[in-house]
DNA sequence: GCGCCTCTTTGACTCAGATCAAAGACGCCA
DNA sequence: TGGCGTCTTTGATCTGAGTCAAAGAGGCGC
């Protein structure tokens, strides 16, 4: 318990300065002592295991959560159980603020690999935001860069092809990972060919046969679901036009 | 002058009773004097032609708009040139919070017909939010109500067909149309197979021609940009699922 | 009233990606 | 250590929508 206690501390204080946390708080020109206050309100579940969900699709919303661990997935399913895959986040990002208008989740969170997170419980936030118009701030712009993202996403769907979409996933990804410390040349994805699919809106075949052909041409190497990209720059030119910072609410 | 001002304020009038306006600031729970303060923000510029912008991607933000009459489209540009449509805006529809996070505009709106607007300058409004909690509420609907649109496009564009993007498109307008008073079963289309087919992510062409089979199917007449719905109930089966709300901003 | 321009419709052909099918590869658990 | 289930790759075939092309249909200005 005590170890568990020094861990845990340990991490908080990690998160605290890498994640977008610090877009939420840090910058919003909040005064040491309301700093102090939002970061008393932070809350740390257990951890999840692989698939169980965070949130559930019209679940009341009672929190907003920062990836500690480990990575999420969010999908929204049709009425008639197709699911569509919405994102993916990464440590350091935040999620689950899609129900902010209504107090209901819209889309439901699941752990792609055991996953911990950071909550900020829904009541006590909206308090504290009803007396600092800076905090209110930072939520319109999280808000507004998960607007952003869907943009990016329907331009993606309506316009770009099978490589287009994978590079701009996997350039996507790197940028994500660089910004967050880890290596943006090389890495693990925590996501099934399925997810990666559903995500960009092709079939699983033709995400695994478009890797197979980035291999041949030699833009990247990938052996299941590890990846190195080798050739970032025509990666680029073959994701096309629109920033490549797509791919999640992430920044 | 005279009469000018006297249509113009029967327009007001109308405009607040119908539209969505009504959204952001009746049901807030605002006292009557705040009431009053935030309906005295409200501008109303000249109307716009056919083709003039309202707002440009990357303008500064300084209001919200509520159309009064005619329509708009948003659409964002591509780095390449391309653009790509990103909803229509009716009568009593609210648009232009795209730039709440960034304060700046990340689409360009233009009117797709004579059209003219209600204004409510940014600075104002955010001065007034700074000290109703409520009014904030009512801001994080709308970013919201723009996140489940954008959502349910994403749902559209990688897992419907032509013949379901089209039939929930034109369920979609005639709902809103419904909803503010024309009818939900015969409407003018104000935007053109181009602007129809960007926006659910096909070429014009397959709009023109799945236009042409569903009306030898009986399930709508259409002449140019007049349409008559003979047969919801199929159309809405062929909608497919995932509720027909989609389209805009609008509910 | 004529000519021009934009928008729309329709046809013929092509192709990227979906679908169907089957065979490895790995991880997990008994 | 072996067997099972899931995930991934690869091949063969099919098809919905894109592309290219051309002809009608309004609308508008002169």
């Amino acid at each position: 318990m005590a170890i568990r206690q020094i861990i845990d501390f340990v991490a908080i204080k990690a998160a605290c300065e890498n994640c977008r946390l610090a877009a939420l708080c840090l910058p919003a020109g909040l005064e040491a002592p309301d700093l102090k206050r939002l970061e008393q309100l932070v809350r740390r579940p257990h951890p999840l295991r692989r698939g169980a969900a965070l949130f559930r699709a019209s679940d009341r919303m009672h929190a907003i959560y920062a990836v500690r661990a480990g990575s999420f997935r969010t999908y929204y399913l049709a009425e008639d159980g197709r699911e569509k895959v919405l994102g993916f986040y990464l440590p350091g990002e935040l999620l689950g603020f899609d129900g902010l208008g209504s107090g209901q989740h819209r889309c439901t969170a699941d752990a792609l690999e055991t996953a911990s997170v950071c909550e900020l419980p829904l009541a006590q936030l909206q308090e504290l935001a009803d007396r600092l118009p800076s905090l209110n701030h930072q939520l319109y712009r999280l808000m507004s860069q998960e607007i952003a993202h869907d943009q990016e996403m329907l331009l993606l769907l309506s316009d770009k092809n099978a490589q287009e979409r994978l590079a701009t996933f996997l350039l996507n990804l790197a940028q994500r990972f660089g910004k967050r410390g880890f290596s943006a040349g090389e890495f693990h994805l925590s996501m099934s060919r399925q997810n990666i699919a559903n995500y960009l809106g092709l079939t699983l075949e033709t995400v695994s046969r478009t890797f197979s052909q980035f291999q041949r041409e030699g833009l990247l190497s990938v052996e299941r679901r590890h990846v190195r990209l080798l050739d970032k720059r025509r990666l680029s030119v073959m994701a096309g036009p629109g920033r490549p910072a797509s791919s999640s609410t992430a920044t």
